[in-house]
DNA sequence: TCAGGAAAGTGAACGGCGTTAACCGTAAAC
DNA sequence: GTTTACGGTTAACGCCGTTCACTTTCCTGA
């Protein structure tokens, strides 16, 4: 034995399960078959009912996977922005928001149970990761990192609406927003800005309330990108970072 | 009798049928009822096969259902345009829109059935119902009001993407535009830019996406309306507006 | 006027779903 | 070495969408 595993037999045991669960779950969505407790069992030669060994409800599983789910997609954007240098922030974002549309397109059902379910509320635990999500994580640093190094101007907290104002000083997410001066927190509202844009158009798109044309083309998109570069500053570079969006977009 | 009706009257007598589907399957998402075949028929009085002489099929239903839905919202909301005068083009926009954001938080499966529900590609009739849809329709006609009333600056068609250009010109939707000269669709252009915008917040507070103190307060949404106003050329009357549609928001 | 036929509705049934309950071997814990 | 709790089973309940064979009802056309 190279480690010595402080979990008993059974907690190592239990995870994996935990894993097969997610991947079985995993493989049933991408294969287009309805998620379902019997169907996931069944993937996994058990019976239904055992699942309720692990999870409580259907819903629950539900939202156990879109948890993984969203994080196994949030790498694929992460890696997608380190195509480009370390200090591309601009392109950086620009390619892990066009991997995030693209992947929304490519697996509409996984994007659904992630972005699209509604928030249950749960134990407050899980509910900020929902409300965040492991790929506001990534956004969010992402365009900190383009306010860090460019410094383009961010609305002044008082300039706020009374609830804005309370929402970024105290976030719900005790993400990495604890780390910017209290008086700098209006960076958080424009990331809350930007991702109402992002959301908005990708979920028009994939749910097919636009015009197909429209969807394969990706103008729409690229246009929301294009309207947003002025308020993160970023205007300059929007001319090198379409066609390296467009290119992504085109490759389907 | 008043009126000879045409339509014989087993004809007749299916539409009420009909009506009576779309009334009970209303009252089954208002009281929160899992919409099914066998939960309709039941409430008037019949067995679940018997809906299949008016339905093909449950997902026939849920479009059927929604299409009624969407037509019935969007009469609250020309209503909510209604209690400002004619002429007060951009008022009635926003009381228009903020209508459209509270009953989305209001009938949150209601919001779902008709804008998150996948459109199918069922046959084209049914499509482009589905994919501008009524309200789609309502906002179109009072953005080109404002337009027409104020003249707010448009891009010029040959400005916009080569997919982009066509959509506008050729437009999926036969409604209205036809009547905008070719050399002013980019009025079409800013339109599906707003839509974009204004379902971006709106299916993120109706999702849980955004922090509850938020949508609570509707600062995002405000935010929102305000960022676009400039594009349709109302910013000077936003601060005039913003009141009005805090009071709406605030009424719950 | 009356036979024919289409339309509308019924009951039974199939397979699948989430979920519960009672039960059992086996591996961990004392 | 006994006890116990965990992880699994089977059976069953009540939903669901959907199909099929059947009856009833009412309109139509000669």
């Amino acid at each position: 034995m190279t480690t010595t595993d402080q979990r008993t037999r059974r907690e190592r045991q239990r995870e994996a399960t935990y894993d097969e669960i997610v991947r079985v779950s995993r493989a049933l969505l991408g294969e287009g078959t309805e998620l379902s407790l019997r169907a996931v069992a069944a993937g996994m030669g058990m019976t239904a009912p055992a699942l309720y060994r692990y999870v409580a409800s259907y819903q629950d599983l539900v939202d156990l996977v879109a948890l993984e789910v969203d994080r196994a997609a949030t790498e694929t954007f992460a890696a997608a922005a380190d195509t480009l240098p370390v200090d591309d922030v601009a392109g950086r974002l620009a390619m892990s928001t066009t991997e995030f549309r693209m992947w929304a397109l490519t697996a509409p059902r996984e994007f659904g149970l992630v972005f699209a379910n509604p928030v249950a509320d749960t134990s407050c635990s899980r509910r900020e990761a929902l409300t965040l999500s492991a790929s506001g994580h990534l956004f969010t640093d992402q365009m900190r990192a383009i306010w860090e190094r460019r410094g383009f101007p961010v609305p002044p907290v008082e300039s706020l609406p009374s609830t804005a104002r309370a929402a970024v000083l105290d976030p719900l997410i005790p993400a990495e927003t604890e780390s910017i001066a209290a008086a700098d927190r209006g960076l958080v509202w424009v990331y809350m800005q930007g991702w109402t844009q992002l959301y908005g158009v990708v979920a028009l798109e994939v749910f097919g309330h636009m015009d197909p044309r429209l969807i394969e083309s990706g103008d729409m998109f690229v246009d929301v990108m294009r309207r947003f570069a002025p308020t993160i500053g970023i205007t300059d570079e929007m001319d090198r970072l379409e066609p390296l969006m467009r290119a992504r977009i085109a490759r389907g």
